[in-house]
DNA sequence: TCACATTGGTAAACTGTTTAAATAGAGTTC
DNA sequence: GAACTCTATTTAAACAGTTTACCAATGTGA
């Protein structure tokens, strides 16, 4: 009783202890006679704490409103509890829908698991000084995910042989051996282009992009094999690249349509260029999907209304970031098996593609 | 040289001394002979340090690759050199790319100014348990921009007063004193306002969102006043909530249509509402612009390349980032002036918006 | 030549937590 | 009643830095 009358006659719903600081384990320690220790084992329910202590030190804290300093408990600990992301340099990132679902997942997912989340940008100077590596050796993460990165990003390759944990979001890299989520890029691809060939088109054009990037070369491959086992003669000139961007769709898809003006319809690797791939065709005065079909590969919500609305290859981006959160946490904690993960595709009908024309 | 020997002969190159351990501040310390104050102060410039021992212990920290824990130095220090990003917690919310431009801005100015950001969603859990207080007092972050917040979000009244370094970025609640940068919402409703009376429109329909959003009733007011001013006779049946989003923007299109069979255009609050509305028309048949004039807020990338492309008003949202990134960090550093930033916008001429029609 | 200031550096205290080892005390066994 | 367990708790050493008070060795002025 008497402890905790002078308990409650001293600073109690103050939250600040000493002149302005904020209350610490030793105080807590202190008005609850009892060593330091022990309230560190009540706030991490150590088993080892009694049963009434547990309690009244329990009281005080929550009457003192204190609150563990998580950077002491980092520091005396393994753990940070904060993961990195690791996007691209690009001009307005964050802007990207693409990127935006990816991080939707992971976010959720990592506030699921307890983890924060912090976001770093792989600019040149950035990998150069090694702040990769920084941000591990510092002591600001346990973990990485990598997304928007390519064959170039070599730096990668200190990620690989389990030296720090990391996980690739949609993107892999045969040459290192990384952990990787992601989407079924070659399944997508199939599902685009049998559909394409059952509506009867035969001179299908694709806008590939960064020829960098494994995912993007396994549509190039699948787009390749399908044709000419449907007895098509393509080669480099039925294929432009379109930057990923919708200005860059557009011009792929006016170099295409320059050299093969029979092209009936058009794959893009990504939504943002068919998107461009639809500006360019409005502009130029051509129906779609009555003169040409265009298929995307995404599934970017806003692509839903657009006109013509966008046939498309749905990506399950959310779940590729929950699903990299979650392997990562789980590297972090000790696995040590590679992971590679790939997750199905399918394909949503909508406006932009219909039975080829007999031209 | 015999000091130069033992340690080139010892862990240099190493990055990690005793078994597994990185290199620490003692190791440093010990190899130079000298204290760790010494080392400390070199990391830290220190002028007090002479030039040649900055210089030989500056060597030493490159040769052994030791990077200081920035864990332990934001323990003992004042700052973390953290920032959190607060964003409302809707479904997919990185995916919209109002919020991203925001970002973007935001991230790249912080890493200019050397900080880190860390994400945090407004979750109702997140509020109750006070943890928008707890990523302060737990040393998680020096400081807080939030986005995407409305009235309701009363857990904001707890930054007013200074206590926690905190700005609202493109939001502002004149019931709570908080600093903010946001755009000029009334202007930019001014300008768009303006030209659409130019062009002859008389009967304009508003697509608003959220009436918790004071730069939403911004935007309200002067459609009102401007209207009035024309001397038409508006009440709320001219105006209809789309919720933010594409599909509540093309309810709210068709609702209004079916009280008011006569607007000629439609003014919506954000581009996406303004899609929406697009996209309704399309399918009923109407023709933009012919028909009727759509005319967003925001500017979003994409819509620049949709059909028809979208007349909007500009908002300069990356700068609205970067500028709540800067104003914050001073903050941090000590400003206790409240801040209230306006930044201009401007309206971006497309396809979307024509002459009148005379009905 | 003495008093005093300046310079360059060090030892020790401090930041707030975790955790391994030590210990006190109660309960059991022989 | 001594020896032996448990159990609950404490002590003290990490963790890896920063900061302040202090000290020795110079330099300067009267």
């Amino acid at each position: 009783m008497e402890t905790t009358q002078t308990v409650s006659g001293k600073s109690v719903s103050a939250r600040r202890s000493r002149e302005g600081k904020p209350v610490s384990l030793r105080d807590v320690a202190k008005l609850a006679n009892v060593s330091v220790a022990t309230v560190s084992m009540v706030i991490n329910d150590n088993p080892r704490i009694s049963r009434a202590t547990h309690i009244k030190v329990q009281r005080l804290i929550d009457r003192l409103g204190y609150r563990p300093n998580r950077l002491a408990q980092s520091l005396s600990g393994r753990y940070t509890q904060v993961l990195a992301l690791m996007l691209p340099a690009l001009r307005h990132t964050f802007a990207d829908a693409y990127f935006g679902e990816l991080i939707s997942g992971i976010c959720d997912r990592a506030g699921k698991l307890g983890y924060k989340v912090m976001i770093e940008q792989a600019k040149p100077e950035f990998i150069k000084e090694k702040k990769h590596i920084d941000i591990f050796e510092r002591r600001y993460v346990d973990g990485l995910i990598c997304m928007g990165l390519n064959d170039r990003h070599h730096f990668l390759s200190d990620f690989s042989e389990n030296k720090y944990p990391c996980v690739m979001a949609d993107n892999y890299f045969p040459k290192w051996k990384l952990d990787h989520v992601v989407c079924d890029y070659r399944g997508g691809a199939e599902q685009a282009m049998s559909y394409l060939l059952q509506l009867g088109h035969k001179k299908i054009g694709l806008i590939c992009a960064a020829s960098e990037i494994q995912t993007c070369r396994d549509v190039m491959d699948v787009y390749m094999a399908r044709l000419r086992e449907a007895g098509q003669n393509v080669d480099g000139t039925w294929t432009e690249d379109g930057q990923f961007t919708e200005s860059g769709g557009a011009t792929a898809t006016e170099l295409l349509l320059a050299r093969h003006p029979d092209i009936t319809a058009l794959l893009a690797c990504n939504d943002k260029m068919a998107v461009g791939a639809l500006h360019y065709l409005a502009g130029a005065g051509m129906k779609v999907p009555d003169d040409i079909s265009v298929l995307g590969f995404d599934d970017l919500r806003h692509t839903a209304f657009i006109t013509p609305a966008l046939t498309t290859v749905h990506l399950p981006l959310y779940q590729v970031g929950a699903n990299a959160c979650e392997r990562l946490v789980e590297r972090i904690h000790g696995r040590s098996e590679r992971v590679v993960e790939t997750l199905p595709t399918h394909l949503v009908l909508r406006n932009s593609t219909a039975m080829a024309k007999n031209k």
